[in-house]
DNA sequence: ATCACGTATGGGAGCGCTCCCACCGTACCT
DNA sequence: AGGTACGGTGGGAGCGCTCCCATACGTGAT
């Protein structure tokens, strides 16, 4: 339904821009050209230039040369004003991010993410708007927006648990893909990856090196994604058959600074425990601060291993084994189930979409 | 077509539901509520709400509280394609990055810049669109994109000595504001930092901490800012009455790669140099590992001095003294330019805004 | 030839806003 | 009193599209 492109039109050359003050009465010809003009050049109506603009197959194949020739030689482009306001739409989808915009730059997860809902959406004519809502008074504006109806659809990542944010989209009708869930139950439609088996595959991978003590710093665990996380290294463990100490799981944030924290209690309660497990290499980089600060060499007293494989962990030194998550192909693929939603907006049929992980093997494992 | 990026900040208005589905044929009564509507309220004509919405002055104090209040009473937010198409604007700035999208999340700068956009946009009802043209292809695009007049402004950041695209953006006729300007002369409308000013408190610095021979690490002397951090160390120099020696100035390219070539030839030519003052960290940052090797001890027998007080001089060992440049108000102080430039596109008045810049000292001098 | 049907096409009727012009009343002049 | 101004207001005329209903023109069946 988004429409196809045309090929560019001189810049340099004939395109002059929309009178610089000019007044709107002001005679025809001046600015960019329209519906009508193409059509009058086409010889054909204008009902019939909107169909071929559109992709409408009910035209027949030598009207649309006309048409297009029409096109290219004047350089025409839709006008997007004119086209929302008649077809009720805005072209134009919102990647929220419910977290402040510092963390939005700082995370290479995020850009990732962009760089993949980018991509896919790069040959249609939907406009990306990027959205934090990290603060109230972001969400309250937030809320207003979609309640305003400027965007047709919705892409969220990285919700917390306790966020109302997927169910007010549930409830406004507004087409949304979510990743990160909240839990298994969501609502909307969503791009997982297989976090629980990218858990399992990094602690087996332990488990075959000889690691007994295998101990696990966990993120949020209001995040969905960090409860599959645990619940794989429970899992792995369990397959072992050992027997899961308690003692050896460790919460945290997600951050570098929670990382460290947790890695210090771990080695306090633990002493003699001879892996981590850490559900981000942002946390295992806290982690290893502090196993270097205790004397514990890297690989060879503890083996470390993260999750994400961004650049942290190919930077850190020894390198990090780390489980790679296919993070632009789960905005790609976002953003092709949302247009696909807002094109057909027809039955509750909500897709999930689990993408398989990679353990990526470095030097701390 | 080109990839728009956008960060899009929403403004409040009150939150309505929207009516998903509905026939265009229905009945009123069922979407958002219109202007219309809401004179119909207020008791009050069209026009008149018009003004109250956009702040006209032309309003008795009674009609504005009285359309006030219908406004917040029906939850009324204004319809952004339907104005776009009459007032024939689109409410909507670009930034762009002539960069490729890695850099951008990769620079510190760049996110400064964006959070200083946001918040001078924050209570506006302006869309910022995030454009990167670091390609060929995407250069084109962009061009395509601006010829086609989506959006009202542009905001620039980063240009190179030979991009044309400040040339593009002054035939087109659009309001543009850029920042690192080509050359003193650039047409645009622009905001700097004061760079000569911060080459100048540099070197006096280094002057008062007693060093006399004082060796210079430039930038790519094809870029203005470069220049002028070669203009203030000259002048500091001057100042205080001292002879320029020009061996004592390298030239380099901003990289680390360019600063360590640029160290040794200085420590070749002058032995007996005593400090350096590099144009920017990264280049500080290859001096430093040149003089290192070279056995000088920083800050005892060479002090060295950067600019841009990035996360690299903060990090360095000893930590690097550096000139702060505004990046944050850089931005705010742009978008207000751009703004003030698209309400009222009169006379050909370029104005130039240079902010100050800050020497924060640290370990290295 | 006549009818029925399907396919291609033209163009009217808006979408919700801004602009602008005509118009009203009142205040202030002569 | 009549004239002139001007602040305040209502509403027509679009902006450039999409939708959809007519219409025109086949085609094959009757």
């Amino acid at each position: 339904m988004v429409d196809r492109r045309n090929a560019g039109f001189p810049v340099g050359g004939g395109a002059r821009t929309a009178s610089r003050g000019g007044t709107r009465t002001s005679g025809r010809s001046g600015g960019r050209p329209t519906l009508e003009e193409v059509a009058a050049r086409a010889g054909v109506g204008r009902g019939t230039v909107s169909r071929v603009i559109n992709g409408s197959p009910r035209v027949s194949e030598a009207t649309r040369a006309a048409v297009e020739a029409a096109v290219a030689e004047l350089g025409y482009v839709p006008n997007r004003a004119a086209r929302s306001l008649a077809a009720n739409r805005t072209d134009a989808i919102a990647l929220v991010v419910p977290e402040p915009e510092a963390r939005f730059f700082a995370e290479p997860y995020f850009s990732d993410i962009v760089r993949g809902v980018g991509a896919a959406l790069a040959d249609t004519d939907m406009q990306l708007l990027l959205t934090f809502a990290g603060s109230d008074r972001e969400r309250r504006r937030l809320a207003d927006y979609l309640a305003a109806g400027r965007v047709d659809g919705v892409l969220l990542v990285s919700v917390h648990a306790d966020d109302p944010l997927p169910d007010l989209l549930e409830q406004l009708g507004i087409p949304a893909v979510i990743s990160g869930r909240r839990s298994a139950a969501d609502p909307l439609a969503a791009v997982d990856s297989d976090n629980t088996g990218g858990a399992r595959a990094a602690v087996a991978h332990l488990l075959a090196r000889g690691r007994r003590t295998i101990a696990t710093i966990t993120g949020r665990l209001d995040v969905y994604g960090a409860q599959c996380r645990l619940d794989g290294y429970r899992d792995a463990l369990a397959e072992s058959g050992a027997v899961v100490d308690e003692r050896l799981v460790a919460p945290a944030d997600f951050t570098e600074e929670g990382g460290s924290r947790a890695m210090r209690a771990l080695l306090d309660r633990c002493p003699s425990l001879d892996a981590v497990f850490a559900a981000s290499d942002v946390m295992a980089a806290g982690a290893r601060q502090v196993l270097r600060e205790a004397g514990r060499r890297i690989p060879d007293d503890v083996a470390l291993v993260g999750f994400d494989d961004s650049a942290v962990a190919r930077h850190m030194d020894p390198a990090l084994t780390s489980v790679r998550q296919p993070i632009e192909e789960m905005g790609r693929r976002m953003a092709g189930l949302l247009l696909q939603e807002i094109a057909d907006r027809s039955g509750p049929e909500r897709p999930r979409i689990i993408l398989p992980t990679e353990l990526v093997v470095r030097d701390s494992s």
